[in-house]
RNA sequence: GGCGCGGUAGCCAAGUGGUAAGGCAGAGGUCUGCAAAACCUUUAUUCGCGGGUUCGAUUCCCGCCCGCGCCUCCA
């Protein structure tokens, strides 16, 4: 089966393939840099993590490209208030971000670029439209014209002539030819921060920034563009007009949106009380691993309902899916293969991946995966299992963590060694065959302490991080 | 009003024109010094509601109800 992925663009499932037939060339909008990334820009970024793993599971090559945007209003404003540059106001939560997407296991991707290293560029752009009549000028800023590009409103499928002048719209705005254009260059404001430029003293509006540093780092026609569903209308509308408008070529082939995080069913705000940031999930003692899991448990084009209730789940599949694999290395199993095992394996393979193959269906994925850990410790409880199938299984094990990246616990810095943990658990042994359960069950629970559980079987005792 | 997403067991959730994957929780069991941990079994005659097409629809069509998002900054 293909690899197939739905497209904003067309509202339909595609068939992929990069333009090369190589090298997968793809754009993601990333962070505004002005406070702690939150579960819901998780949401989005781990759905993208999944793609970028996936296209290279799939054997392409991969040039990503994230913006970080650390110049707009609300960046200027508070680093205003906090007496800083939007430099010094900008680089410690720039830094914050790849702490934080790194705990949650985010691949970083080949290009990161920020916005205020690329004003050249969005200038360079801006003059381009100018040359081809798209601009005008009002007040000192530079608008685009949006009359002057008929296919806008081809990615929301909006036709905004028909579109009632509804309550929403600004109707104050005079400085404007038409309540849709938008702002290229804002002109200078008295003590905000600014750049000189041909195009007079100023600053770039929000949108310019991703036409331009998409263009210039992977080309005028990107093989995929990614976000979240917020961005389609207007920002992803706008980088269409500008660099269309400017090249002349289709500015991106593929566009996939995340569905939004809900929390408790309902949207994440401050001011519901329901707005929670990494950090906030982690300092409450849960896993970073069991906020990806659930993350990626639910397909990406389908909304996703955050609750503790849902997170305490996850961090149980979790274990479900460790135990299997600690138990693959440490139990004992007769010689041999068996013909039936090695079959489920490959049949869980090829499950697995065309889940995935289908615009990243996660769910299906994962049901593969615990459909087949059923089934082997089912077969391990029987004999069936040999010890020639740890290879098939081990290898299924590393396809789906070489995607989901859950297997491995998360360990503290201070934690408890690997050695001291055989030591102590060599002496309850010892303890336990002079029945000296006081000892034995006084070290399990030292043990327990740390974090560390033993877990007796008919093989010898075995133990696990929690 | 326009555009889009969705309503499947207590919760999360996949899915197909031919009779419902998987996970969590619950119940039962195996193992065990008691435990812990682990593992196994089990839980929807039914897929928001009403019509229609069909031999047959959760899956296709029409209408309706409900939830959510975007149309203004937002992942």
């Amino acid at each position: 089966m293909s690899l197939r992925f739905h497209n904003t663009l067309t509202l339909r499932m595609e068939e992929f393939a990069p333009q090369d037939g190589k090298t997968v060339r793809m754009y993601t909008c990333g962070p505004t840099v002005w406070n702690y990334v939150h579960i819901g820009n998780l949401r989005t970024f781990a759905s993208q993590d999944i793609l970028r793993r996936w296209l290279r599971y799939r054997g392409w090559e991969l040039r990503h490209a994230m913006n970080l945007t650390d110049v707009d209003d609300r960046i200027i404003q508070q680093a205003a208030e906090a007496g800083q540059t939007i430099y010094d106001y900008t680089a410690g939560y720039a830094a914050a971000f790849f702490e934080d997407t790194a705990k949650v296991r985010l691949e970083k991707p080949e290009i990161v670029c920020k916005a205020t290293d690329h004003i050249g560029d969005m200038v360079d752009v801006i003059q381009q439209l100018e040359k081809n009549g798209c601009t005008y000028v009002s007040e000192g800023s530079v608008y685009f014209r949006i009359t002057g590009f008929p296919e806008y409103g081809k990615l929301s499928h909006t036709r905004f002539e028909g579109n009632k002048a509804g309550a929403r719209v600004d109707t104050d705005k005079y400085d404007k030819e038409n309540a849709r254009d938008f702002v290229l260059w804002k002109a200078r404001k008295e003590g905000e921060h600014f750049w000189d430029s041909q195009l007079g003293a100023g600053r770039p509006g929000w949108h310019i920034e991703c036409s331009a540093m998409a263009m210039k780092y992977l080309g005028e026609t990107l093989d995929i563009h990614a976000g979240g569903v917020d961005l389609v209308f207007p920002h992803h509308e706008n980088e269409i007009a500008q660099a269309e408008a400017a090249s002349g070529k289709p500015f991106a082939r593929f566009w996939l949106h995340t569905e939004h995080l809900m929390v408790e069913g309902q949207t994440m705000s401050k001011s519901l009380g329901n707005f929670y940031t990494l950090r906030d999930l982690l300092e409450k003692g849960h896993s970073p691993e069991s906020l990806r899991y659930l993350l990626l448990s639910v397909p990406y084009r389908k909304q996703l309902n955050f609750t503790f209730d849902g997170l305490r789940s996850a961090a149980t599949a979790i274990d479900r899916l460790r135990n299997f694999e600690l138990r693959l290395h440490t139990a004992r199993f007769d010689e041999g293969v068996d013909a039936l095992m090695e079959e489920r394996a490959a049949k869980a393979i090829s499950q697995f991946e065309a889940a995935l193959d289908d615009d990243l269906n996660t769910a299906e994925a994962l049901g593969a995966v615990f459909e087949y850990v059923r089934e082997v410790n089912t077969a391990m409880d029987a004999g069936g299992f040999r010890d020639g199938n740890r290879v098939g299984a081990g290898n299924l094990l590393a396809k789906f963590d070489a995607i989901f990246d859950v297997l491995r616990p998360t360990v503290a810095g201070n934690a408890i060694s690997d050695d001291e943990i055989e030591k102590l658990s060599a002496e309850r042994t010892q303890a336990k065959k002079a029945k000296n359960f006081a000892r034995s069950d006084e070290i399990r629970n030292l043990l327990l302490a740390q974090g560390v559980v033993l877990e007796d079987t008919k093989e010898g005792v075995r133990w696990k991080r929690k």
